[in-house]
DNA sequence: GTGAAAGCGCTAACAG
DNA sequence: CTGTTAGCGCTTTCAC
C-alpha cells in the first residue's frame, strides 16, 4: 500500500511515464492495446494520481471555491443556500470537480478570505453569492484573472457574469395575484433593501401595484432581513395598517408574517392573504400552506457551475448574464379558493 | 501582477530561496533584521505562495474534506447540517484550512467517491458524517492512513474516533421531563433506526418509560425519518392512540406533529404535550415553541475539526471520543406553565 | 544563520 | 504512436 507513482505504473506496464500520464488523461495517440495494458496495470494496483502534483505541472486544480459572505452565511440556516449548494456540489460531482466552502464570520475573514481564495494554484475558480451591494469582493474578483461567476445580480460590475432569478417580475406576477383575487391593501415586507434581490423584488411590487391602479402607500412597506424573527416583527408594524394582503419576499418571512398574524387573532387567508417567494420546503408544511413564486434554486446551483467551467474554458468574455424565470405556485395562503370574492374578481381581470 | 515565485522574493530582499521559506513558514533559524526585510519586500510585492507546489514539496494540503452521505444529505435542508458545516467553517478559517464538501447524491457518486477522497495529495483529512449503520465509507477509511473523525457515533469500526453528543441521556431526560409533568401516555416519533442517533434516542425514551413506572407500548412509537412530513403522518399514526405527550427525535419532527395534531383539532400542549430534540431555530418560532433538547452543534462542528487536527498532527491512536451533554429548554409545548397538573406532579416528583 | 542542491510526482513540449 | 527531457514552485536536508 506504499505510494505508487506514475514511475511505477509505468514500469509494471513496460511503458513510459508520459504514456501513462496520456492514458490517465484521456489523451489520444496511445495504441489501444497499450492503452488496455496500462489501465489494466492502474486497476490492479489501486493507482491514484497525486492531486498537487498534477496541479502543480498542469496548472489545473479541479478545485473551485463557494463564498458566502458574512452578510449572508449567518442565514445559511434558511434552505436557500443549502439548496444552492446542493445544486453546485451536484455539478460538481458530475464534472469531477471538488467544491470548497468559504462561509465567512466576522469582518476580520472577510478581509483574509481574499488572500486565501486568490492564493495560486488553490483554486480554478469561484461562485460568489452576492452579498450586500457595494461588497468589494467582487469589485476586487474582476480586477483578477481568477474566473468567477456570481449568484445573484451584483451591481457596479459590469464586467461580472452572473445568475440570477428574475426578481422583478416575479413578485410583479406575485402581487398581480393578489390584485386579481380582489385585495387592495397590500402590504410588503421587503428583503434588505441593500441588496439587489431585496430592492428588485420591492420594485415588483411597486409596478404591480402603481400599473393595477392601486396607489403606492408607504405605510404599507415593512422592511425585513429574510429571517423569520425579523419578519415577525415587520409584519407587527404593518398589522397597524390593517393590511388585506402581504407579498413576503421570501417564504422564511412568510412565515414569520404568520405568526404575527395568528398572534393578533386573525386569520389567513379569511381576514390577510399571504403570497411569498422561493417556495423551498417550508412552503408546503406552513399552516396554511404558503401560495409562493417558484425559484429553480438547484437548477441555478448547477447552472453557476456549468457557467464557471464556460468561464473556466473560454474566458471571461463577454460576460454571461442567465436569468431564471419564477413560477406562480398556488397553494392556500393567498385565498384563491376562497369563492365570491376571488371568483368575482377573477372574471373581470384581463390577464 | 505576474506571477511571482519564492525566487523572485529571494532576489529582491537579497538573500536566497531558502530563507524566504523559512520567513514564510515562521521557522526559526533567520536573523530577525534579515526577516523584517523579507517580509517588507513580500508585503510590497502581494506575494502569495503557490497552494500546490507547496502541497507537493510539504506533503500538506492545508485542505480538509466533510462528507455528508446521500443517506442524510437529502436532509442538508434540516437546518442541523448546515450549523454543523458552519461550526466547521469557521474553525477551519481560524486554523487556515480549506473546506471541501462531498454531497453524495447518488449511489454511483458514493462509490466514486472514495476514491475522491483518498486521491493522494488532496486532503489532509477528513470528516464523516454517519449515515445508515454499515456505512462501508467509515469501514474503509479506517484502513487507509486518511485521517478522519465521525460526526456521530459509527458503529463497529472501534479505531474510528467520533464527536457525537449523548443522545441517550438527552433524550431519556426529555421523557422524564414529560414524567414529571404527569404525562403518562408518551409517545415517541423516532428518527430512522438505521441509524445509530435514531437508536440511541429511541432508547433514552424507552429507559425513562421504563424506569420511571410507565409500561412501554410498542403501539405509541412510530419511526420518522427526520423529515417534517415523514413525522406527520407518523404522528397521524400515534393519534390513534390517544397519547397525552409526544417526544419527538427532532426539531423538524416536532414540527411535522404539531401540523397532524393540529389537523385533528387538538391542542398542544393542552391536549399533546410535545417535546423534541435538537433546539435550532425553528424550535423557537414554532406554535407553540418548542421545549426540547438543546445540541450544542456549532461547537460540535468546532471540536470536530479540532479533533482531526489534533490526529493529523498525532496520529490516530489511540481513538478520540468526545461526547457533548445536552440541555434541556423549556418552552411552551410541554404544557410544564400549566397550572394545576404540571405543578402538582412537580412537587410530588423527587428530581 | 544562510545558501546550494536535490527532489516532491506530474504534465508538456519535443524528438524520433 | 512513444520516450526523453525539462520544468511547475516550493520544502528540506546538508554543508558552510
Amino acid at each position: 500500500m506504499t505510494h505508487l507513482t506514475l514511475e511505477d505504473i509505468a514500469k509494471k506496464a513496460g511503458v513510459s511515464r508520459s504514456t501513462v500520464s496520456r492514458v490517465i488523461n484521456d489523451k489520444p495517440n496511445v495504441r489501444s492495446e497499450v492503452r488496455q495494458r496500462v489501465l489494466q496495470v492502474i486497476k490492479e494496483t489501486g493507482y491514484e494520481p497525486h492531486a498537487a502534483a498534477r496541479s502543480l505541472a498542469s496548472h489545473r486544480s479541479r478545485l473551485i471555491g463557494l463564498v458566502i459572505p458574512r452578510t449572508v452565511h449567518t442565514v445559511f440556516s434558511d434552505p436557500y443556500f443549502p439548496r444552492l449548494t446542493m445544486g453546485i456540489a451536484q455539478a460538481c460531482n458530475q464534472y469531477d470537480y471538488t467544491l470548497s466552502l468559504f462561509l465567512l464570520h466576522t469582518p476580520d475573514e472577510e478581509r483574509k478570505l481574499f488572500a486565501r481564495i486568490a492564493r495560486r494554484g488553490l483554486l480554478d475558480g469561484v461562485i460568489v453569492q452576492v452579498g450586500q451591494m457595494g461588497d468589494e469582493l467582487i469589485c476586487k474578483l474582476a480586477n483578477t484573472d481568477m474566473p468567477f461567476v456570481v449568484a445573484g445580480r451584483p451591481v457596479n460590475v459590469p464586467a461580472a457574469s452572473y445568475v440570477d432569478v428574475d426578481n422583478v417580475a416575479g413578485s410583479y406576477n406575485a402581487v398581480s395575484h393578489l390584485i386579481h383575487l380582489g385585495y387592495s391593501r397590500i402590504g410588503t415586507i421587503t428583503g434588505p433593501l441593500n441588496t439587489t434581490a431585496g430592492q428588485d423584488r420591492y420594485e415588483g411590487y411597486r409596478r404591480a401595484v402603481d400599473r393595477r391602479g392601486l396607489t403606492l402607500n408607504d405605510n404599507l412597506v415593512a422592511e425585513g432581513d429574510y429571517t423569520e424573527t425579523g419578519a415577525y416583527y415587520a409584519m407587527q408594524r404593518l398589522l397597524e395598517q390593517k393590511p388585506d394582503a402581504i407579498f413576503a419576499a421570501s417564504d422564511a418571512m412568510a412565515l414569520g408574517a404568520l405568526r404575527a398574524i395568528r398572534e393578533a387573532n386573525l386569520s389567513v387567508p379569511g381576514d390577510i392573504a399571504v403570497v411569498s417567494f422561493d417556495d423551498l420546503p417550508p412552503a408546503v408544511t406552513a399552516n396554511p400552506p404558503l401560495t409562493t413564486m417558484r425559484q429553480p434554486v438547484r437548477r441555478m446551483g448547477v447552472k453557476l457551475m456549468e457557467t464557471l467551467l464556460d468561464i473556466i474554458e473560454n474566458g471571461s468574455r463577454p460576460p454571461r448574464r442567465i436569468i431564471f424565470d419564477t413560477e406562480l405556485v398556488i397553494r392556500g395562503s393567498c385565498g384563491s379558493n376562497l369563492g365570491a370574492r376571488a371568483r368575482k374578481v377573477r372574471n373581470t381581470a384581463s390577464s
